[in-house]
DNA sequence: GGACCGATGTATCGGGACGATACATCAAGG
DNA sequence: CCTTGATGTATCGTCCCGATACATCGGTCC
C-alpha cells in the first residue's frame, strides 16, 4: 500500500523522506498518518527493487575543505522516481481486482490518485468497494438484529454506530458511481462496453 | 490491547481459542476481526504472565492405548482466567488516561465493557475520546479549507467524507455521555466517586 | 549576543498485528 | 463413500507503528 502512495507521490515530483510524508498524511484523508517506522524502511525498499534513486552523494566524500561556506546540506536525501518506478505504477493503477478495494486503507490510496486512472477501472474499482462494503453492512445488520437482545446497551451502541458508518459509506460510494457514470460521459453517447473507454486522463 | 479484550472476555466464561476470536469480532464492533497470528501469540504471552491457564493435559501422555472409542478429544485447549488475571482486568479497566481513548481500536474495546467500569472512569473515557476526535476534526477541517484549491475531485471527495465520519463520531459521542449524564444519576444525588457507581445496566 | 525552541530532516529498534498457510477432527449430505 | 464446511490449534514472514536518537536551521525573546 505504501509502494503505491510512495510511488504515485514521486510520479509527481522528487521529494524528502520528510515531505513524502507530510503528503501521505493528506493523501491518507488526513486522519490516518504514516510513520517514519514504515516510510523508510518503504523507501529502502523501492530502492533495492530499482523503483527509486537517491542523490545521497556518498557520505564519506573527501570534501577537500575548501568549501565551509557552503550551505550546510548535511544529510538530506532527494528520492526520484525511476523509468522502472513509473512503469511500476503505471501496473499498480491498471488493476481493478479485489485487491483494489477489499482493504479500505489501500483504496482510499486508490482513490487519491483516481486521476491517473482509467475511467473504466475508476468505475471496477468503485462498484467493487461498494459491493464489499455492502457485504460488511449486510453481515453486521444480520449480526445486530440476531444478538440485539443479548448485548449490554454500550456493545449494542457500538455496532449501531458502526453499522451506521458503513451505511454512510455505502451511500458515499453510491454517490460517487453516480458521478462518475453521469459526468463522465454527458457529451458522447454510444461508446458501450468496447472494452476502449474514452480513456480521459492521458497524461 | 487484545491483552484487555481477552482478558474480559475470559472473566465472564472459560474459552477456547476458537470461539475467544468470534467472540472477540462481535465485541469489535463487527468489522474489526482479530486473527489467529495476534491471537495464539496473546494468549501465550498471557500464560506467560499468569493471567491465565489452560487445561492442555500434557501432549505426551502415556495414554495406555486402551480407549480408542473415547470421543477424540485431539489439541482442544480451554483457557481460563485466573486470580492475577482478574486483578490485572481491573486494574486495566480503572484507567482513565489518554492510553484508554487515544487510539480508536483500545477505546472501542473499553467501551464494549463499560458494564465492568464505574460510571466516573466511563465518564473520564467518552470525555477524553470526544476531546480527542475533535482535535482531529479540527485538524481536519483547517487542512480542508487550506487546501480546498489544490486538491482534484477525489481527493476532496475522500477528505469530505472523512470529516463527515469524524463529525458523526462527535455526535455520537455527545450522545452517549448526555445519556450517562442524564440516566447515571436521576434517582441518586450526592453518591459521587465512591467508587460503587448506581449500577445502570438498565436492560 | 546568545540561549532557547519548533520545524525540518534521517534513521533504527522492539513489539505487535496481519494474512497465508498447514494440519487435524467431526458432522452433514450428496 | 467421500467431499464440504465448521471447529480447532499453531507458526511464519512481512509489514507497520510508536518511541527514540541524533542533527541542523531559522526565528524569537531577553
Amino acid at each position: 500500500m505504501l509502494e503505491f502512495a510512495i510511488l504515485g507521490l514521486l510520479h509527481q515530483a522528487p521529494m524528502h523522506g520528510y515531505e513524502l510524508r507530510k503528503q501521505l498524511a493528506q493523501v491518507l484523508g488526513g486522519l490516518r498518518s504514516i510513520s517514519y517506522g514504515s516510510l523508510y524502511p518503504a523507501l529502502k525498499r523501492l530502492h533495492a527493487a530499482g523503483y527509486v534513486t537517491t542523490d545521497e552523494p556518498d557520505p564519506r566524500a573527501p570534501l577537500p575543505a575548501d568549501a565551509p561556506p557552503l550551505t550546510g546540506r548535511r544529510g538530506k536525501v532527494v528520492y526520484t522516481i525511476t523509468a522502472e518506478g513509473k512503469e511500476r505504477f503505471h501496473e499498480l493503477v491498471g488493476q481493478s481486482g479485489p485487491e483494489a478495494y477489499d482493504d479500505g486503507g489501500l483504496f482510499g490510496v486508490r482513490l487519491a490518485f483516481f486521476r491517473h486512472t482509467a475511467a473504466d477501472v475508476r468505475l471496477r474499482i468503485l462498484e467493487g468497494r461498494r459491493r464489499t462494503v455492502e457485504r460488511q453492512r449486510e453481515g453486521l445488520r444480520a449480526s445486530l438484529s440476531r444478538t440485539r437482545e443479548r448485548l449490554d446497551r454500550y456493545t449494542l451502541e457500538l455496532q449501531r454506530h458502526g453499522l451506521d458508518s458503513v451505511d454512510r459509506e455505502v451511500r458515499w460510494l453510491a454517490e460517487l458511481i453516480d458521478r462518475e457514470l453521469t459526468d463522465g460521459q454527458p457529451p458522447r453517447d454510444g461508446g458501450a462496453d468496447t472494452g476502449d473507454p474514452p480513456a480521459p486522463p492521458r497524461p
